[in-house]
RNA sequence: GUGGCUAUGGUGUAAUGGCAGCACAAGAGACUGUGGCUCUCUUUGUACGGGUUCAAAUCCCGUUAGCCACC
């Protein structure tokens, strides 16, 4: 029992594939602070926190692992503040994993002047216009603050769209900072390489074989989603997800439109992160097992059943829809609540049927029932 | 009772006799490594009845309603 505890601390990480189908896999991700299983989704944290969610009730509803933000919590409260009170998990009251992302997308989609130089990122706080930067040693030691269990290497996110020429500097200067990043690598963390290259197929193998020769515990891709066209999307993540090692973990950043996790996971992937549930939620948007609902309608007024009746989250046990409609309209705090609580609830237990699935080789019937199930639309 | 003022979408307000506009509210969407944010689209109006004019929310007369002042 002591000696088996000895191994897994000594490997921060260990990934173990359980079941193929086809390019399909189900699996295990082992961490000092818990298993993850996978296919796996991640909460978006930015704040320190799952906006709504206290960390009992993340647990409660099957969260194994959170996403926190480098570029906030530098921001606010600093990341030696947390340091100082013992680190993110410790801070939040979060025991179970945590994935930092590393800054690198925030830089890009959030601080208006962005100046882009050799060893990083010049940028004005969205906060309140201070001039930052970042690079890779900065984020290497602010997510070394943190003290989260994944870290995610300083990336250049390319926007779309970008010329073949754009994309191969951006591209450089990504496999650049990764290396760096390598280098600085904090113990007791792992770290995740992530591969760029816009659109262009040649560019993403270049980015791909970057990272292999450095070699990272796992493998994520970005620059997606960024603006190109869904069928585009696809055939980057068709085209990219079997060329990553079969024995590590591979994450696809960002996404979460349930059709385009479909997509992934017969790619091959195997984590997942998006803002979709949890914004969503505080905007009105809610997922049933009929498709997703605008729980402002007027035809839910008076609505008494659950939002979904065959789901099992507290929100659908103890709340109709005529009330989460109230709740909404009236902008109470509860609504956010209730409705994030719901969201991450279905996406958890989307995937969790989603990986049964997979463990009974009936990947393709799960996909073919939600393609269909999708259709429905909104008559709930 | 007399005199004065006022009347424009659900609400609050613009429009010199010349396309009735704006904000909020309401309704339908969107939201993919930030955003209780934001964006897109839509419905709804000149109190009522006459008159003048090529043309009226606008000028005139009456009705109704509200507000103010005086008896």
């Amino acid at each position: 029992m002591q000696r088996a505890l000895c191994v897994i601390m000594i490997s921060m990480l260990k990934f173990e594939v359980l079941k193929t189908d086809g390019g399909v896999r189900r699996g295990i991700l082992r961490l000092l602070r818990g298993d993850i299983q996978t296919p796996a989704f991640m909460p978006v944290g930015t704040n320190a926190t799952v906006k709504a969610m206290s960390s009992d009730e993340l647990k409660e509803i099957g969260a194994e692992i959170i996403l926190g933000n480098t570029y906030h919590l530098y921001l606010r409260p600093g990341h030696e503040v947390i340091r100082s009170v013992g680190g993110l998990h410790r801070f939040m009251n979060w025991d179970r994993p945590i994935l930092t992302d590393s800054g690198g997308f925030q830089v890009y989609s959030l601080s208006a002047l962005r100046q882009i130089e050799e060893n990083g990122v010049c940028f004005r706080s969205h906060i309140d216009g201070s001039m930052h930067f970042i690079g890779p040693a900065e984020a290497m030691e602010i997510q070394r603050a943190l003290g989260s269990d994944i870290a995610m290497v300083f990336d250049d996110c390319t926007p779309y769209p970008a010329t073949h020429e754009y994309a191969l500097d951006s591209l450089k200067r990504t496999l650049g900072w990764a290396k760096r990043c390598r280098e600085l690598q904090n113990e007791g963390q792992a770290l995740f390489g992530i591969v760029q290259g816009s659109t262009y197929k040649d560019l993403r193998t270049m980015s791909i074989e970057g990272l292999l020769d450095i070699g990272f515990d796992g493998y994520a891709v970005g620059g997606l989603s960024v603006g190109e066209p869904k069928e585009v999307m696809h055939e980057m993540i068709r085209f990219v997800g079997p060329l990553l090692p079969r024995e590590r973990p591979r994450y696809l950043m960002g996404i979460g439109d349930l059709m385009d996790v479909l997509v992934a996971v017969e790619a091959g992937f195997d984590m997942f992160d998006c803002v979709m549930p949890t914004r969503n939620a505080r905007n009105g948007t809610l997922f049933t097992s009929a498709g997703r609902i605008s729980i402002k309608r007027t035809e839910f007024k008076a609505d008494e059943r659950p939002l979904d009746p065959q789901c099992l989250c507290p929100t659908c046990r103890n709340y109709s829809r005529a009330y989460l409609r109230h709740l909404f309209l009236t902008r109470e705090i509860l609504s956010m609540r209730l409705n994030t609580m719901h969201n991450i609830y279905f996406y958890m237990d989307f995937f969790r049927k989603m990986r049964e699935a997979i463990q009974a080789g009936k990947f393709q019937d799960f996909k073919r029932r939600y393609e269909n199930m999708a259709w429905i639309e909104t008559t709930v």
